[in-house]
DNA sequence: CGCATAGTTGACTACGCTCAACCCTGGTGG
DNA sequence: CCACCAGGGTTGAGCGTAGTCAACTATGCG
């Protein structure tokens, strides 16, 4: 899925790649500072955090493994956002202007890179299309359809119930409530975090 | 904002571009059929729609004028959604190959289209972090923030509040009421569209 | 063995949705 | 010029559901 791992790039880029380990709480960059370079999550949380003119308050946007981030900042003077660690975490450091360059000349990394943002938008049409759908019940049914490989019925649930609640926009509370709930319907069956979708579920 | 106008594209590009107009309810394409072109919006609305394997239900994702979208159409074979015209629309065709290969040739072309992709991305991000808001009174506020011009305290709504409430994920009749409480609290005072916002708000 | 963290369950609350009535504006036609 | 209508917007009442807070269990790790 992720084009953009460090060692899929061109020899010449990779020697200009850097890595940072951060504690957590520690900032990456500010939101001001001059765009240097874009990011990789190698391990750990990074999370976006806007603050608007004026006021101090806004905008979190969590980044997790093997996320690339920053790729605004390859058009732009400054970063639109302030980056944070939220857990101990090590980051891919690519340079901004030898991976311009790469991407000029090599068409089809850039192909690639293209690719994955494409990708990219895609995803969080996704996941914007799940907040808006009313109930937990028809959120979580959702997700789990959209998780499912096609035409598979089995969904292996890889990250901890906590962090896909999260996404959904729920609270790990509501998240095991709604998914009781649909077992006690027969619309799933769940051993732990393997997850089973019963046919009369995949029609509504 | 927009990089990706027809006239902006290069010469040989822009004679293989081809109009079509729908009336409301057509259908541009289906999911599935091969993904010949992509689109950018003229004018009216566009409704894009996932149709889950199996199942008949959704994700729709409404696109306005001066949008481009099917994006993702560049990379894959076929579209993963059908778009249709929610009113009647006008929409510049992209041809894919002749696209495609504007991108090898013109790396300037190239750039200015991964910059765009670039900003749909933080726009979308955007988006969903104001869905993360639990309550109507900091979504809507939080909104407010953002559409206000750096700096400034005035914030002109330019569409219907229904559509700004279907964006924020509320129903209209929940936005009415935030915007109402906000007013109360003397966090805004609002002239019709033109709401203005007040200091101390901007520092919350 | 004990502690920390994820997950589950329960009781209560609050907030946004639903449905309905109503106001206001702009457009159309008599 | 007024009468009528349609649609957006506002307001009210009642309800349902997800959030909150808390206690408890299960799992994993030192």
């Amino acid at each position: 899925m992720d084009f953009l791992t460090p060692d899929s790039l061109p020899l010449n880029l990779q020697t200009a790649i850097a890595y940072r380990d951060l504690a957590a709480g520690q900032t990456l960059f500010h939101q001001g500072d001059q765009a240097l370079a874009i990011y990789w999550v190698e391990s750990g949380r990074i999370r976006l955090t806007d603050y608007t003119k004026d006021g101090q308050t806004i905008n979190h946007y969590i980044l997790r493994a093997h996320e690339s981030f920053a790729e605004a900042a390859l058009f732009s003077d400054i970063y639109e956002c302030t980056a944070i660690a939220d857990l101990p975490s090590r980051v891919a450091v690519l340079p901004k202007q030898p991976f311009l360059t790469a991407l000029r000349d090599h068409s089809d990394l850039s192909t690639a890179f293209m690719a994955q943002l494409a990708q990219r938008i895609h995803g969080l049409k996704i996941l914007l299309d799940l907040r808006s759908m009313r109930s937990a019940r028809e959120r979580v049914l959702r997700y789990l359809l959209l998780a499912a490989p096609s035409g598979q019925t089995l969904v292996n649930l890889d990250r901890s119930l906590k962090d896909i609640a999260d996404d959904l926009g729920l609270t790990p509370e509501a998240l095991s409530r709604a998914l009781a709930q649909l077992q006690k319907e027969g619309a799933i069956t769940r051993m732990k975090r393997q997850i089973t979708l019963h046919k009369k579920t995949l029609q509504t």
